[in-house]
DNA sequence: ATCGCTTCTATTGTATACAATTCTGTCTGG
DNA sequence: CCAGACAGAATTGTATACAATAGAAGCGAT
C-alpha cells in the first residue's frame, strides 16, 4: 500500500477510533474519500483492509458502516485473542533470544515509568504495552498468526480497558510483563503461556465489569 | 463483491488451486485480469482477498507471487486450526438445536456413502466433509471465528491429504462426526472440543506423514 | 571485468468517467 | 389510508488512462 492508500488507511481509521465516528454510524466511499483527501480507488483499497479488522461492516448490500459489536462478540473477541496470544507466548518462549528478552525489559521499563507518576501517563502506557505485545508476537516468528491477531486487538476496547485502569491494575500488568519475562528467560512456554492467559483475561473481565456499571 | 470482482476471485482462486500455477510463482495484474477476463480493477479487489487468505503474497516491493509454506508454517497452521476448531465445536455444543443436528447427521450419512463403495468418491467425501465443518461454524454462531477461520484451511493441504486416505482413515473421519454429533446431542461442550482437535490433529499427522515420504 | 550510473521498461498505484445497482420518496389505484 | 410501482437520486462497481515506482539492461570509467 502506498502513499495515497496508507494514509487513508491511517486517516479512515482514526477517524473510527478517535474521531466523530459512532457505531452503527453510515459512510459512503465518498465521504470516506472527503476525509482522507484522495480519491475513491484508493479508499476501497483501505476499506478492504479495514473491514478485514472488522472494524467496518459492509450492510447486507455493499453499504458501508461503523462495527457495532454485540457483548458475546467482545467475549469472543477476547477469549480468541487470549488463546492465540498465549500461543504466541508459547511459540516465543521456545523461540526466543537474549537480546529480544533485553528489548521486552527495557520495554516494560518504560512502562512502569509512565504509570509510577502523580498522574500515570496512559497514552505512554498504552504505547509501551502495545510495542511489549508486538515483539512477542515477532519472536513467536509465525506470519499467520500475525495476521491472525491483529484482527483481534480493537483498539477501541483496549483504550476504553486502560483508561479505567487503577494504579494497582496498572501495576499488576507491569508485574505481569515481568513474570513474562522470567519465563521467557526460563524458556518455559507452558509457564508464559499461562502468564499470557491470566494477563487477557483479566483485561477482559475489567473490560465487562467497567461496561456493565456504564450501562447501569 | 459483485460479479466481476467474484468471478475474478474464483477464477484466480481456481488457477492456484487447481491450475498450471506453482507455489512461489511470480503473477503480474495484468495476467490476472485477462485469466478472469476482467479489468484490473476488480482482479486488485480480488487479490485483496486472496493475499488475507494468504494464498498470494506481496513480496517484498508489491509483486504478487502464490505463496509457498514451509513446513513450520503448515504445522501453525494445522494448530491453530485445531484450537479455533475446537473452539467453534464447544461454543456449537453449547447452542445447537435438534433441528442442526438432524442436519449434521444427514451430511454425514451421504459421507459416509460417498466412502462405503468399491472406489471412494473423495469429491463427494470433501463436499460433505466441508459443509460439515461449516454448519458447526454457524452454529457456533461467532461472525469472528467464522472470519478467521478460513484463513487456517487451505484448500491444496485439505486435498492432499484427503486423497492419501485409506479406507480406514475415512472410516474414522466418519466416526469422529459420528462422535461430535454425539457431544453435540448431549450438549457437552468439552467433549465436542477435544473430539474435534483429534479429529483435526490426526488430519495434521497422516499430512506430515505424506509429505515426509514424499521428499525421500 | 566490475562497479556504479543512467536510461528504459515493466508493474503497480491513483484519478476519473461512466455503468450498474440500490435506495427513497412520490404517485396512483384500490 | 395503504400497497405497490415507478422515477429520480445516491452509492457502489468497473474500465481506462495516466502517474509513480521498482527492476533490468546497457554504458562507460576505472
Amino acid at each position: 500500500m502506498s502513499r495515497a492508500a496508507e494514509t487513508a488507511y491511517e486517516k479512515i481509521r482514526s477517524f473510527v477510533l478517535y474521531g466523530e465516528a459512532r457505531p452503527g454510524m453510515q459512510l459512503t466511499e465518498e465521504k470516506l474519500a472527503e476525509i482522507s483527501g484522495v480519491s475513491r480507488t484508493p479508499v476501497r483499497d483501505a476499506v478492504r483492509r479495514l473491514e478485514n479488522e472488522m472494524l467496518l461492516v459492509r450492510s447486507a448490500s455493499k453499504r458501508l458502516s461503523i462495527a457495532d459489536w454485540s457483548e458475546d462478540e467482545i467475549d469472543e473477541m477476547f477469549t480468541l485473542r487470549a488463546m492465540l496470544e498465549a500461543h504466541a507466548a508459547e511459540r516465543a518462549a521456545r523461540r526466543i533470544g537474549t537480546a529480544d528478552v533485553e528489548k521486552l525489559r527495557d520495554i516494560n521499563d518504560r512502562l512502569k515509568q509512565a504509570i509510577r507518576q502523580s498522574r500515570p501517563d496512559i497514552a505512554a502506557f498504552l504505547q509501551a504495552n502495545r510495542e511489549f505485545h508486538d515483539l512477542i508476537l515477532a519472536c513467536a516468528k509465525s506470519p499467520r498468526l500475525s495476521k491472525l491477531l491483529p484482527a483481534l486487538i480493537e483498539q477501541p476496547v483496549v483504550h476504553r480497558t486502560a483508561h479505567q485502569y487503577s494504579n494497582a491494575e496498572l501495576e499488576q500488568s507491569a508485574k505481569d510483563h515481568d513474570e513474562l519475562i522470567a519465563a521467557f528467560d526460563a524458556q518455559d512456554s507452558h509457564w508464559a503461556g499461562a502468564v499470557m492467559t491470566s494477563h487477557i483475561r483479566r483485561a477482559f473481565h475489567k473490560f465487562s465489569a467497567t461496561a456493565r456499571s456504564a450501562n447501569d
